[in-house]
DNA sequence: GTGTTTCTTTGATTCAGATCAATGGATGTA
DNA sequence: TACATCCATTGATCTGAATCAAAGAAACAC
């Protein structure tokens, strides 16, 4: 079982629920009563946070750090089916269980809200039920992008995919400019990489080589990247646009 | 542009939207709103409903026959992305464009909402946004799952898991006795299920026929199916259970 | 009937990615 | 310093599914 560190936030700012997740149209007396019932939860890289299968008592969002959902196969097979970035919602309200393995990739920090309470406050609030809607059919989309990766995309061009996705979600996270060169750390080991692209670590490892080769990115030690010319990460994705990405 | 065609349904008893999409929980009043917005329109085998990017003036629910989902690559390669059966809903309240093709498979009847009444609706009726985010987890996970099928099940599973799902939502919608021998006609040609299972038609006819070989399904004809043994499917499909669909 | 089209099956061959196997850094620690 | 441990790279070989190619079966038109 993971066990609850507390941690202290000088300031609700720092807590993506209150920008994104719930609050984008709320009043002032929703946002107080949101701030009543929320708490804060850590856990240690490698953590699983939640079990498949198992009931989950919370909902709440990816302050800080990586988590990843994944599910498993009997004989060990296993297919990541989500990343999670701060900011991301975590719990499905209305649901008993948790449908996958949520695991914590790096050291993490989770806004939490104890189910009951949030569902109540969400049958009272509208907007919460609406935003929640949007959000979970941005997860839709992009679950389904995921698809045409998974199924019809080569080894190549399923790592430039998830490359490119990493960059575009760390941009649009930290506010960078729009013509910066593209730099950041890869937040997954190979293996994790491998399983989100239902491909093997060495495979992985073959290709990002490949790539580098290829000068489509720099890579200095492991995980440090750098791309410089976005447009060619693109292309290689095979993607047919930037997704309004760029200008 | 696909064209409306006028289609008497006796009774909104047909209507699923009535059954499941939104209703569950609605009060009389909000039934007859509903009632007040709303349209069928019918489509034919192979017409496009709606192109992928094209803004979507309604949403709605599939009354009868089949459609699907889909992404299609510049080179071609395209992805099916969700089937839709009856009772399921189509479009994204909230939304512009839609983000994939919706491809009519058979000729088909959906029950449709022009999309600003229905959001307007959605807006002042709590019951409905939360019974569509229902919905769309419902969709997500099927998602999810579906990408665990992609990334990392063999030809001969994924056509095992795609007949497994079909079986399933066919029984489920014509309320079959759970220990009825299962008996449907495949609603895909070799080519859509290609589509579905990122394979080639070749290698979904040599994995059927395998199957058929090894008495996991009878064929009669192309398209009539009988599983003798549910659970032998599933075992097939490398799941590690029937998600409570036997008792 | 004969042709035409659409869907499907089956066979032969190729190839992308998996698998098996070593080796190469980092980092930590006794 | 030696030696684990963890993660990543690279090479050799194998294999499952793709590709290339042909032919069969059903539905429909003339």
């Amino acid at each position: 079982m993971p066990q609850a560190i507390a941690v202290d936030l000088q300031d609700c700012g720092d807590c993506p629920i209150r920008h994104r997740a719930v609050c984008a149209r709320c009043e002032t007396d929703e946002l107080e009563r949101l701030d009543q019932i929320k708490y804060y939860r850590s856990y240690e890289a490698g953590q699983t946070i939640v079990w498949s299968g198992e009931p989950m008592d919370f909902v709440g969002s990816l302050v800080r750090g990586i988590a990843t959902l994944s599910q498993t196969m009997e004989d060990g097979r296993t297919q990541m089916v989500g990343l999670l970035l701060p900011s991301d919602f975590v719990g499905r309200p209305g649901r008993r269980g948790a449908a996958y393995d949520v695991v914590a990739t790096t050291d993490l920090v989770m806004c939490c809200f104890r189910k009951v309470p949030f569902e109540e406050m969400m049958a009272r609030t509208p907007h919460i039920a609406q935003r929640l809607l949007e959000m979970t059919l941005d997860e839709l989309d992009a679950a389904r992008e995921w698809m045409l990766v998974l199924g019809r995309k080569t080894a190549r061009e399923k790592i430039a995919s998830l490359l490119s996705i990493i960059a575009r979600r760390d941009a649009t996270l930290n506010l960078r400019a729009q013509d910066a060169k593209i730099v950041f750390d890869l937040p997954l080991t190979r293996e994790a990489m491998a399983d989100y692209l239902g491909l093997t670590l060495e495979t992985v490892s073959r290709q990002i080589s490949a790539l580098k080769r290829d000068g489509v990115i720099v890579l200095e030690g492991k995980r440090h990247v750098t791309i410089p010319d976005f447009e060619r990460l693109l292309d290689e994705a095979g993607d047919d646009s930037d997704g309004g990405f760029l200008s």
